[in-house]
DNA sequence: GGCTATAATTAGACGTTTAAAACATAGTTA
DNA sequence: TAACTATGTTTTAAACGTCTAATTATAGCC
């Protein structure tokens, strides 16, 4: 038996929803210097209470620093994976927008739920491709253009040398803001 | 309010945990001819009596035929959810071994987790990238092979067009898989 | 200080998913 | 057919995440 009943380093794999919590009050903590409960709720589209006993959880699991009424902060530990799961949403918005261009909607959607499916390993292995993407210019931005050029007029593979041959500009840009995945 | 309690159409959300159950449901119908709640427990790793509840939770939704001590069998509806959500897993298992090169045991562990996450129309977002690179060669295998370079031994922009012109047979097969997808 | 508006908490409930324990059925074999 | 074994079901209970309604606390203002 590992970990008794207290805490300190439990290692308990965390729900999808505390997940959410501690992401949610991580970025709160970047945008405001004191977090409120009714903040939190805004942002998950919760009621007040269900944030409140949330705290509670994440408060006994040592997660968040937290007693009633009075500022909530998270631990060290909390921050951790709040800072982590914040770091798989960029990631994997910036693969759904820059790589399949979805919608940047979609894909923020998208990207909150994929979050708590991945792991950091696999999570590590986009990171690895889009830089591979932008580091080498034959398999840069404009072969993406490519791509988008097959998505939206033809699957057609005879049509391939004369699709690399063509020169779109229209979405050059998409490629750049991969780099700013790793700001931070 | 679109659908009273009743049944036919509701469409409801279904959750992760039924996805599973009608995911495993309808492998096992084509492994096996009867399908019984041993096969289920055993393949989702719960136990007998969790199966019986969720059989009655899709029986009463509509999703499965379910008389007690009787075949299981998937209602039309059940069937169809079944083989999407089993399509997500193919797609996305191919585009973990196949595109990021992830091993087969990890990357069905995270499939597992991601067919859930994943929308149909980003899913078609996988599929048509996929297809992409399987018909356009430059886009194909041997680019795969530098991005595997790239990962294991570098990431020095500079070294990119020495890599590019690096033939490397290693991983050719990779690509060939991704056709795998589509059967069926 | 007392009042009020806003914020937060408590209390109680519900639906989902799970499991353990006890019970029921069906099939096989002696 | 009686007994044993496989399998399946019911009952009960727990954890989780959410809600509504009612209550309590805090902060600002006259």
């Amino acid at each position: 038996m590992k970990n008794k009943g207290t805490n300190s380093t439990p290692q308990k794999p965390l729900t999808p929803a505390m997940e959410d919590y501690l992401e949610a009050i991580f970025n709160l903590g970047r945008e405001k210097r004191a977090i409120r409960v009714k903040d939190i709720a805004k942002r998950l589209n919760v009621k007040m209470p269900t944030v409140t006993s949330m705290l509670n959880t994440l408060g006994d699991k040592g997660f968040v620093d937290y007693q009633k009424y009075e500022y909530i902060e998270l631990t060290r530990k909390g921050h951790r994976v709040g800072k982590e799961i914040n770091r798989r949403h960029k990631v994997l918005l910036s693969f759904l927008t820059t790589i399949l261009n979805i919608n940047p909607r979609k894909a923020d959607e998208e990207a909150c739920k994929m979050e708590h499916a991945v792991s950091p390993s696999t999570l590590d292995r986009f990171v690895e491709f889009m830089e591979f993407l932008q580091s080498c210019p034959r398999a840069g931005s404009s072969w993406l253009d490519n791509f988008e050029e097959y998505r939206l007029h033809g699957r057609d593979p005879n049509k391939c040398v004369e699709r690399m041959k063509e020169f779109s500009n229209g979405f050059r840009h998409r490629i750049k803001t991969i780099s700013d995945v790793k700001e931070k």
